[in-house]
DNA sequence: AAACTCTATGCAAAGGTTTGCATAGAGCAC
DNA sequence: GTGCTCTATGCAAACCTTTGCATAGAGTTT
């Protein structure tokens, strides 16, 4: 950033006014005249000036950006909750800074405090699958920066919050296998903390104890990634037990597949031998063969309001007591990987 | 952002001594009395000061913010390269400022001016798929800002490059299914304005030539989007001619599966009846049935190049007259939807 | 005692923009 | 001619931080 970019003070100068002027003509002040208004402008328009957003925001101390922390975008999961997102604040007068913590408690560390420094005005956030602790949080909103929480929630933490009901998305899912006739359900899940699988996996266990059906420790596996290749040896593992599942409840749906894939690698048929069923509804999950069933959630509109609800704050400013929770239903969405 | 942010005015009213004392009790100038700089750093530390960056930015004219424009996210593809973009950027000194422009030349347009008023170092930019004319990364370049494009070219434009020989990818393809004894070879085409897919639609049409094949206008059809939806129609159209074709070169997978999902519907068998062959290799695209033969790209590495370049550039500000340009070489990844 | 040197710290300007208050000068009333 | 009012513009401070140059005061030398 060198200094060829054009300055109030550089038009000032050519024209002999000074600074404080050509603000006010720029900014169409009555108390200017119409000739001194249409000269600056004119030059301005010559010269391509562009406002200097560091020294408005130095001196408005508002930056008019956001931070949206994610932990990560690879997943269609999060780059549409982003979009949704963008499509709100695009709408706006903020612009918004996307930081990436590669579920990594450290590195969400690092990423508030380089907003803190930015002087960022909001913060829209999903915690890492490593992040117990939340002081880092309630820094931001002791610096004045309202804070909201997407997706993944922060227990504890009082903020707004835009959630989705897993637990019921999850109760839905068991329901509708135990209602199909499946006997012997597993789920391939994810980490505990996480308070999106971890509601996943209770809603799993409640379906079963509200339908009589035992809880078996050995069909409930642990997967230690959110990708494709994390589900391959888990559901490997469910297979190979001597009292094998008929039906699987994945955490998301690239599990899912992958327990589809090693079902098929085995030679079991989908649904008849096997159902499976995952959570997200990824947009090419109603063209694998079988299509899979999943549980959809509406990740655009989480955006959305998560977006909505942060603006509405910074454009209030009104330090308002009670904090917004949002909870979205999911919906089952049954193609032909189960009964 | 309210003023309950600790300063350096305050640190030093409440020493009684001057802020530039202070300032450079932090930074340990040797000049000061190791006194003053113990006092200084302990209530530093104890009030959690945190230096303003617009305050920094504004003095030093530097932003320390870079900008990636993309037009979109919710593909692996652009959201990969923006993990490799991340992954370098994040052990520099910069922060990242992603930019969507929804395939919207008017939205690149809005955002370069946002990134200009922003006082942003460096932008690396894959344009939209409405982008023809480039002048105004032309301006950012006027205005000392380097610009590094990847993937997608601007043709024209004198800067430093990351591409993939998307012509070469497609060429392989074709050659590949003609060598396999395909006869009737079709294309599913992207946008003719961008350079990816424009380059696939060369190599596609080359290797047909240089193989002696008949170059059917009406095996050439044109997909109006990148998602699977996009691609039903223009597939059906295809299999509806009267001289359908017995292999399908898509412009990328996720227009490969519709044409996939198409052919499974109207009963032919993949790969004896219709090869069908992608571009990108999704995550999810080995888990199809069949799995899904297509061209791969080193999507991690063009972001992790990209931000290398970039970043060379902000460090030596050398305005080298020479750019790079990195052509990456796609795979290709045979499976089992071609024969 | 006076002059000189060195240490530790402060002043003030800079970066770019905004705006409350001040004021020069034109125009009008007496 | 003088005094008053109004218009159009400028001054200066603010926002936060940095740093070149200045300087007060302690210590040393003559």
């Amino acid at each position: 950033m060198k200094k060829n970019r054009v300055t109030i003070t550089d038009i000032a100068r050519e024209l002999n006014i000074s600074p404080s002027t050509v603000s006010r003509a720029l900014k169409d002040h009555p108390a200017l005249k119409r000739e001194t208004k249409d000269a600056v402008k004119a030059l301005a328009e010559k010269w391509d000036y562009q406002p200097n957003l560091l020294a408005l925001s130095l001196l408005n101390r508002k930056s008019n950006t956001i931070g949206v922390i994610v932990p990560e975008i690879t997943s269609h999961f999060f780059s549409a909750i982003i979009t949704g997102i963008q499509d709100v604040v695009g709408k706006s007068d903020y612009n918004i800074m996307i930081c990436l913590s590669n579920e990594s408690y450290e590195e969400e560390l690092i990423l508030v405090k380089k907003l803190l420094n930015m002087q960022i005005d909001g913060v829209l956030v999903s915690p890492s699958s490593e992040t117990d602790d939340f002081d880092h949080f309630r820094k931001l909103q002791k610096n004045g920066i309202p804070v909201v929480v997407f997706d993944r929630d922060c227990p504890g933490l009082e903020a707004d919050k835009v959630l989705v009901d897993d637990y019921s998305g999850a109760f839905q899912a068991v329901e509708y296998l135990i209602d199909r006739g499946c006997k012997n359900i597993a789920h391939l899940g994810g980490p505990l903390n996480l308070s999106t699988t971890g509601h996943r996996l209770n809603g799993y266990l409640d379906a079963l104890r509200k339908n009589n059906m035992p809880i078996r420790r050995e069909h409930i596996v642990h997967v230690p990634g959110f990708s494709h290749k994390d589900g391959i040896k888990p559901a490997k593992k469910l297979f190979q037990l001597d009292n094998p599942p008929d039906a699987i409840f994945a955490m998301n749906d690239n599990i899912a597949i992958s327990a589809m894939h090693v079902a098929k690698k085995m030679g079991l048929k989908i649904p008849e031998e096997i159902s499976i069923l995952g959570f997200d509804d990824e947009p090419h999950s109603s063209f694998f063969t079988p299509t899979l069933s999943t549980v959809w959630q509406p990740v655009y509109s989480i955006g959305m309001l998560s977006a909505r609800i942060l603006l509405s704050h910074l454009k209030n400013k009104d330090n308002q007591l009670k904090f917004r929770k949002e909870i979205f239903k999911p919906e089952l969405v049954i193609r032909n990987s189960s009964k």
